[in-house]
DNA sequence: TGCCATGTTAAACT
DNA sequence: GAGTTTAACATGGC
């Protein structure tokens, strides 16, 4: 369920718990569960792929992880064990294989918001100094980076490479800046529109470039490789996407 | 059926 | 101590 777009809808489908007080907390989690009981919601946030659910003077932190999975208003007990189960007098909200944490500093001192790509304060002249500082960086080790596009993951990152003719290859100080901000007004734009998809349950139907065989633009094949750093399955075509030299 | 994947952290190494 | 590599986590889809 992981990347931002995914934790954009958990919040959405979570806001009418905002306001709400915790009536009862349980679960595996390895947090103290006494201390969200009792505490209103003020607000209800997302950084990239977490979820903040911020009380006063405290912050449940949800990380999905890889195989993260959460429901609302469970009618029947599921059979996986619960990692948090938060009861309010309007519903329940239930998460499973996900990283739970309090965290008891302010969120805004913890989390750069100017880089979450779906967030209001979203700042792309600030992903683009921040790209200049780390030049010898590969892109798609750059695209994953957190710090400067916070919710972007690896299919997003693949689809606009591919849709900005981006090869995955070029360290981020090879690429002209006229296309770094382009690839950041994508990174943006795509996530919105993966997040559409995803609602309407179509999203694989769009995808171009990750988990394809053929290249829709010349018919070549897609490559597969593992990548970077983070050596993360990238799909590319060695034909449409541009090396800068 | 077994492999692999939308991710991150922390331990274990050089 | 730094930087880098590996293991761990754990579910569902193909």
């Amino acid at each position: 369920m992981p990347e931002g777009p995914s934790l954009y809808i958990l919040k959405e489908q979570a806001i009418r718990f905002k306001g709400k007080k915790i009536l009862l907390a349980e679960g595996n989690a390895a947090i103290d569960m006494s201390l969200p009981v009792n505490k209103k919601i003020i607000d209800i946030r997302t950084w990239g792929k977490q979820l903040l659910l911020c009380l006063p003077e405290l912050t449940i932190r949800i990380h999905m992880l890889m195989f993260g999975s959460y429901s609302i208003d469970e009618q029947t007990k599921p059979a996986k064990s619960t990692r948090l189960h938060l009861k309010f007098s309007n519903g329940d909200i239930y998460f499973y294989t996900c990283s739970v944490k309090l965290l008891k500093e302010d969120v805004n001192k913890l989390y750069d918001f100017t880089a979450d790509v779906m967030g209001d304060e979203w700042n792309q002249p600030k992903a683009i100094k921040k790209l200049k500082a780390i030049t010898g960086t590969n892109i798609c080790d750059a695209l994953l980076d957190q710090q400067i596009f916070s919710g972007v993951g690896n299919i997003i990152k693949n689809e606009i490479l591919y849709r900005t003719k981006i090869h995955p290859y070029n360290p981020v100080g090879a690429i002209p800046v006229r296309k770094l901000n382009e690839l950041a007004k994508q990174a943006r734009i795509y996530s919105f529109e993966f997040l559409e998809w995803k609602k309407k349950f179509e999203l694989k139907k769009h995808w171009l470039a990750h988990t394809k065989k053929t290249c829709q633009r010349c018919n070549l094949p897609i490559i597969k490789e593992y990548i970077g750093k983070t050596k993360r399955r990238t799909f590319f075509c060695n034909n449409c996407q541009v090396i800068y030299h």
